[in-house]
Formats: C-alpha cells, sequence, structure tokens
DNA sequence: TAAAAAACTTGATGTAGATCAGTTGTTTTC
DNA sequence: GAAAACAACTGATCTACATCAAGTTTTTTA
C-alpha cells in the first residue's frame, strides 16, 4: 500500500437510529400509517434482488445480509445490525426493483415503509433528506474502501479485514460467536470456502486467532491489523 | 451467471446537470457568491485523495478521473464527463477529507463551491436534496454493480464492459477516441497493463475490435455484450 | 433417533493472470 | 533536434488461488 489513508475497509452499517426523530409529529404518524412491522426467521428472504421495490425496509431488531445474488456464488455487500435502513437505493427515480437481497442471520424485526410516503418525507422534510444523505454517503464511504481491498488486497489481508470488522463494529469484543457460515465468510470476502477456512486454520496455528467451531477470539489483534495494513 | 438482471456495470456517471435549477433565485445567487470557476489541464490534480474538503466540485466542462491511489496502481472509480458533480461522499458528517483523487483528461472547468453553503443548501431545499439523494443512488447502484464484475468476471467479461460503457455512455459511438492510457484501462478493470494490452490484441485478432493507437472502433457489438454478460 | 442434508475439512491438481525483463515506439523537454 | 522520459508492446516465468474430489462432522428432518 502507501501512506494514504483509505477509508475504512468495513462492511458493517453502523447504528444511526435517530432519522426518524427529525420528522414532525405528523410526519411521524404519516410513517406509522404507512408502515407494516414484519418478523422474519433466519434464512427467509426479506427482499429478493430485481423484485419489484415498494417498501423501504427499517430493521428494528436483529442481523441480517445485504448481498447480490450470483450462481454459484453470492456477493455480499453488507451485514447490517439492528436500528438501519436496508434498501435506500431502490428510492433512486428510475429504478424501481431491489438491487440486492436482504436475508436475516436471526430472528429479526423490519418495518416496511411506504417508498411513496418515504420519497414524499424527503421532498418536504429537509433535514431528514440531509440526515439521509449522510448515511448514504458513509454507505459509499465503506463501498470505496471495499472496493479497494476486494480488487488489490490478498486472501490474508481481506481475512484479517473481515475477522477485525466483525470485531470492531458488530460483537465490539475480540471473542464472539460467528453466525455466518464459512461460505458467507467466502462471500463477503470474495474468496473460495476452502480458502476461508485454510486460511482460519492458518490463522489459528499462527496464534493471531483461536477458533473452535463458531466461536471466534482474536489473540493478536496488534499482528492482524498489520496483516489487514499490508494486504 | 444467472437470470437475474444486475445492475449495469458502467464506471460513467450520467448527467444531471439540473440540480441547481431546484434552487430559488436567492439560493442560486448563494451558490454564486460562494463558488469559484476554476480551469485545469489534463494531468493536473482537481483534489487529492485524503486532503480537507472544503468545496463540492461541479463539472461544467471537460472530462475527469476519480479514482483511489495505491501503490503502485490506482484504482479508477469513474471516469465522470461535464455537468456531474464530483466529491459528494466528503458532506458525509464525521468525514472531512475527499475520499478519492479527481484528475481531468482534458481540459476542464470546474465550480468549486463552499461546502458548508452546499450543506446549508441540503437542509433548506429539500426538492434539492432530494435531487441529490437521487444522484447518490444512482452513484451506488453503479458501484454495487461494479462490484459484482470486479470481484466475479474474469479478464475477458470486464475488458467487454468497460469498451461497450465508453462507446455507450461516454462517446455515444461505436467508434471512438481514447483520451485513457492502457495504464488507465487497468486501473478501471483491476487487471495488469500487460493484460490490457493482450486482451485488445486478443479481441483485435478476433475481429470483435479495430485498433489503431488510440482510436478504438467496436466491431461486433453483438458479441461483445455476450462476452460481458458470460463474464 | 435414523437418515438425509448441509456444513466443514483436507490434499492434489490446474490455471488465470501477475510479474519480470526486456524492445520498440512516441511524446516532452531544454 | 538530441536526449530523456514515458507509453505501448512481447515473451517467458511464476504463483496465488480456484477447482475438484474425496472425506468428516454437524444440523435438520421426519
Amino acid at each position: 500500500m502507501n501512506t494514504i489513508s483509505y477509508p475504512n475497509t468495513c462492511v458493517v452499517r453502523t447504528p444511526e437510529g435517530t432519522c426518524f426523530d427529525l420528522l414532525t409529529e405528523d410526519e411521524q404518524k404519516m410513517v406509522d400509517d404507512n408502515m407494516v412491522m414484519v418478523h422474519y426467521k433466519k434464512g427467509e428472504i426479506i427482499c429478493k434482488q430485481g423484485s419489484f421495490a415498494s417498501k423501504i425496509i427499517f430493521l428494528s431488531e436483529g442481523l441480517v445480509k445485504v448481498y447480490l445474488e450470483g450462481s454459484p456464488k453470492n456477493l455480499i455487500l453488507t451485514i447490517t445490525p439492528k436500528n438501519n435502513l436496508v434498501g435506500l437505493p431502490s428510492i433512486y427515480e428510475g429504478n424501481n426493483t431491489y438491487l440486492y437481497s436482504v436475508s436475516p442471520y436471526k430472528d429479526s424485526w423490519a418495518k416496511l415503509i411506504d417508498i411513496n410516503i418515504f420519497k414524499q418525507l424527503l421532498r418536504q422534510n429537509a433535514t431528514f433528506s440531509s440526515k439521509i444523505i449522510d448515511i448514504l454517503n458513509e454507505n459509499t464511504a465503506q463501498a470505496y474502501g471495499r472496493f479497494f481491498c476486494l480488487t488489490r488486497k490478498q486472501l490474508h489481508g481481506r481475512m484479517s479485514d473481515i475477522m477485525l470488522c466483525l470485531s470492531d463494529r458488530i460483537f465490539k469484543s475480540l471473542e464472539f460467536e460467528l453466525p455466518l457460515s464459512r461460505g458467507d465468510l467466502a462471500d463477503l470476502t470474495g474468496m473460495s470456502t476452502e480458502s476461508v477456512i485454510r486460511l482460519m486454520k492458518e490463522f489459528k496455528d499462527d496464534k493471531l486467532i483461536a477458533v473452535s467451531g463458531k466461536n471466534i477470539k482474536i489473540l493478536d489483534e496488534e499482528r492482524m491489523r498489520k496483516i489487514s495494513m499490508v494486504g
């Protein structure tokens, strides 16, 4: 790499949560009147890539993956925890289908908000839409960082990235129980499942992490960050 | 690939141009009073990744590349023609540096608009910010498409993509004079310069394109699109 | 709780595409 | 207008990964 600092390589959406607070009481009521709260179980589909997008999704509870479908392998764009909006790009005029599919890793609750109501709020409340712009920009910054990593770093760097990202931003702990399969990790890092497994074993042998099944503990964070840096 | 239709793989920003028309007269005056029009020559730097972002860039005339710096190779995020905004992600609160560098391919004119004025307009004019949201969403859709291509397609597919994209969206003709070097094409497709050259030769031998120096003509568009599809 | 289906793991093999080390053109530069 | 610097090109070599083809273990199902 070089001396320039790159945007974080993370794939996790940070909670913003508060965007609806910026609405007036009337507007909040309008949202409430035009949304449904839906429960999803692990593995179900919250929204399907290519299907008609009539709702904006606000994840109130749970953890989901946002991914592009491909055969044979998907590409996971982000892992999104609760209190985040999903599906914003579909409000783009001229595109009325979901760009990606969304599926939960665990029991999740989503508010499905009518997309036209949402658009109307954007048009009438500038503080609200200004906040949404912030969110979109954060998304973009993240996407670019990941872009760089997936096209420029090799396997070791990408694996470190994802471990650190999950630890830092989802679990907020060096030790965690991974809800993703090895295959998901592969879809997230753009490598094959076999490579994920081999790398995890290598990291384990090198005392970088401790692995037992779904449980992962980062043992040497500093070395991990170094690997992430050098790619 | 599969049956799902992916967002266009293109790297080119389409002209929107009209976003400032949505401002009131007073607001337009505010923009005019707080911007400078600057001329850039080929190869100069309009904005530098990592530097403090105090301006939003509106490209009035010209053609620029937007890229992440890396050593030894950059990654070109988009090729942006005139009448487009550049640098929007830097208005994200909590990030005040440019995420990427911007440099023109030919003589270009840019309006540099004070970022705080721009933010203020977003906060006070919802029609305007709603339009900006549209633009950001189009960007995101494009980034995701490219994401997929760069991580899933191999060299032939990526090369077809870029040829078709330049033809469709920049030059609007099957024949064009390429302002980008082979190295730029490499930064755009995430391959080595040598591979770009070899592929272009292969395409030429296969009568897919005619190349002489900077001049390129797409001879067999249909086959080209097929290659782009199958990756 | 037996069987089927996923998910995980391992080693052997293959290859797409990078890297290297040149040569030949083509712009800049002074 | 000679020299330097850069862009385009070519062939030989190398390697980081994917792919394939087993296995094993865990989870789901009925």
